[in-house]
DNA sequence: TATTGTTATACTCTATAACTATA
DNA sequence: TATAGTTATAGAGTATAACAATA
């Protein structure tokens, strides 16, 4: 096996390969942990954590909030109804909109799934110590809110 | 235009989350800037900066390195040989293998895109001093570096 | 005139199986 | 028997245009 090292360093200084790599180790990670409760993965995940946190948020307001567009969110939220963990209901104020809630069902599978996800959120840190895993946390935030296409997420 | 605050802070508390978004902003960037150079995004660049501070790779420790599967390396490489920016020879040792090379051009743009990389990762981190972004990128290798699934990554 | 949710669709990215030539 | 590079292809994710109902 060719096991020679090789010069990563000019890459390793930059955030957006450092982010990307930890996303992609995250990721992979809850897509296999998020399937025992049926979810497809991380989007799954955080469309039940908004409305469960949320009721009554709009498809809208959820695409702004995680960066994804309304025609691929569609899928995403019949998927959830058709397992019985949302449903819509008609939105006080506008007719165009409606707004979305969990079901008993929807906020048990939420609330298990977040205990798993808090907890590979410090298995695959297992490197860092409390304060580190809080204070990359507050880095991390600083950068996505200081976005100027993030100004429409409310 | 509905603005009601949402409460998103149980995402927030997650290094996958704010790692992906993160991410997500610095790619999104990324590709536009890197469009100037003829490269498609941030793997054409990844690829350009290994081959150039590793003359000789192959595409297997590419793959390794940036975490992709050897047949999607396959037409990126090609592409940047289309375009003059590397070249294969012989191998070596390896008759299977071959390594790969940057042209005289491929330094040239490797160099320019650099810096414009450089400036992005800057840009995008404006809300961070230069030591708080040192710390971030300590932070995030620090994660990636211990995740099981990196110990062939030469 | 603008926005919500939606369909349809295209485009890109990611992943698997299988082949060849070498080791 | 295993590995490097490749082809073909399937599958998932991402993005755009356009429409009906409503604001």
């Amino acid at each position: 096996m060719k096991m020679e090292t090789l010069d990563t360093s000019s890459l390793e200084m930059f955030i957006g390969y450092n982010a990307k790599r930890v996303s992609f180790v995250v990721m992979n990670t809850l897509v296999n942990r998020l399937h025992e409760f049926g979810l497809q993965g991380p989007i799954d995940y955080s469309v039940l954590n908004l409305i469960g946190h949320n009721a009554g948020i709009t498809s809208r307001q959820l695409c702004s909030a995680l960066c994804i567009y309304p025609p691929n969110l569609v899928g995403i939220v019949r998927g959830l109804e058709d397992r019985n963990l949302l449903e819509k209901r008609q939105h006080p104020t506008d007719r165009r909109a409606q707004g979305l809630y969990l079901t008993q069902l929807g906020f048990a599978v939420q609330a298990d799934a977040e205990q798993v996800v808090a907890e590979v959120d410090v298995e695959v840190a297992s490197a860092l110590t409390a304060s580190e895993r809080h204070l990359l946390n507050k880095l991390l935030r600083k950068i996505w809110v200081s976005d100027p296409h993030f100004q429409k997420a409310g």
